[in-house]
DNA sequence: AAATATCAGGCGAATTCATGCAATAACAAA
DNA sequence: TTTGTTATTGCATGAATTCGCCTGATATTT
């Protein structure tokens, strides 16, 4: 064990953590950083100040966002952000040291994989590279990716091999994230990824899946599985909530 | 470790001993090396200082960084990114249609990524997460990601498997990003990175090895290979220049 | 318009830094 | 060994950075 764990952070290491904040989220405010990272908001005025001089964020009233800012994709994101934080909470609750966890894509998986706490010691499996990415940060958390071909939609890799590759492992969690989902079960709209999502949940002796209420009773082109298979549903919403009555009866637990 | 802590270090000791905990932790205070080592504050600053400026630590104030340290950073705030920009440029002009390229990981093969014409219609074989999304944005570029165990540090997947699958792979470019390169050969810090990298250029015709000048001259640990074993070297300099004639005679094309 | 939040700029305390200098250590030649 | 040369180190000084707090100005919301 050593003896400096500081946790003093240095003015670069921490404008190395908005930088990283401010690409994952798209925007942040100082309010928020300054919470996180345990300083003033005064520094972290400074901070971004400096950091908008060096042209690597754009500061804005209040905070400050990512300069790549992709209008259209990201808006959406940061709209549901706050609703898969929560969903990235009830999830994280699932997840005991020493598992083997199978996960997919999707920006759901993502706040999760961000929320991870450093203490936690598990071995991830994913398809996705951005989630692996993120994973990769966490000290305790082994991630392995499964290769493949890289989906020029989904962004995550797809075909014969991965699925292959899926086949052999047993996972003790697998963690969906869900595109279509309705009483007749999850659905997707690419064939490529379905038959990877059916292969990691063939593997997987549970299997949670996890979506914003939105997507709640959409139904899309392919089946991947039906509800029975599937043993949480996690949405942002109270178990109690009135969308999710019709699903009551179908699934396991409703957290 | 007793009673032989009194014994007085050297200074290439001490600065040895500096580049190690930098390593561990990624980062350092100087306050703390002037504890672990028992020596005065203003020795660390003036090692310090001599590290950082032969290239092998990042001085911050308070301390110091790890080279690496920056790894979630983004496209625009990448060090020295109008260099690398240049030599995603020359390295781009080497692709033909219808190549297989193996590429490792890296800033530079970032820049290259993304300044890629979307005419060209090339197959990808990449261990880098970073790189296959990067590549994944355009529409006629096959990517296939090779799996493995993604490396906390470099954000690569390494391992056996990687090994053996970059091994049944013929391609007719191999594109390395470089970390330490000087007249002897291609080097680098990290043992499992060096196997990849490795297995990669027994796995190409052709190798290309592009770095920014920068990073000329330096020497780490490993070695990966010697110049004989690329074809091309690229930097943002002009093939005169001063700095590059001692590898004139080494390396086949300097671009 | 009033209430609230965010801002820029200045101040002071604490820390870190660069620099010069003298004491000491390391090393090479005699 | 001794001697002379060079490198290294610790300390002292004043300068520079960093950071939290404060104030009055500006922006945003209600």
């Amino acid at each position: 064990m050593s003896i400096l764990e500081s946790k003093v952070l240095l003015k670069k290491e921490r404008q190395l953590q908005i930088i990283h904040q401010i690409n994952l989220h798209n925007k942040i405010l100082s309010s928020d950083l300054s919470l996180i990272l345990n300083v003033s908001e005064d520094t972290i005025r400074r901070d971004l100040n400096e950091l908008a001089s060096e042209n690597k964020i754009v500061k804005v009233h209040g905070g400050a966002l990512s300069k790549s800012y992709n209008v259209s994709a990201t808006q959406a994101d940061t709209y549901a952000y706050d609703q898969k934080k929560i969903i990235a909470t009830k999830m994280i609750k699932l997840i005991k040291d020493g598992m083997t966890i199978l996960t997919s894509g999707g920006t759901t998986m993502r706040a999760i994989a961000n929320q991870l706490p450093n203490n936690l010691h598990v071995t991830f499996f994913t398809v996705s590279p951005l989630i692996s990415l993120e994973l990769a940060e966490h000290p305790n958390v082994e991630v392995i990716f499964l290769g493949g071909k890289i989906s020029n939609i989904s962004k995550i890799s797809v075909g014969g091999e991965v699925v292959s590759k899926i086949n052999d492992i047993k996972a003790d969690l697998c963690v969906l994230g869900i595109n279509g989902f309705d009483p007749e079960g999850i659905s997707d709209s690419d064939y490529e990824v379905v038959q990877v999502k059916k292969a990691m949940i063939k593997s997987s002796r549970q299997v949670v899946a996890t979506t914003i209420s939105e997507k709640l009773n959409s139904d899309l082109r392919l089946r991947v599985c039906t509800l029975n298979e599937i043993d949480y549903l996690i949405t942002e919403l109270s178990p109690s909530h009135e969308l999710l009555k019709p699903y009551h009866d179908l699934v396991k637990y409703i957290l």
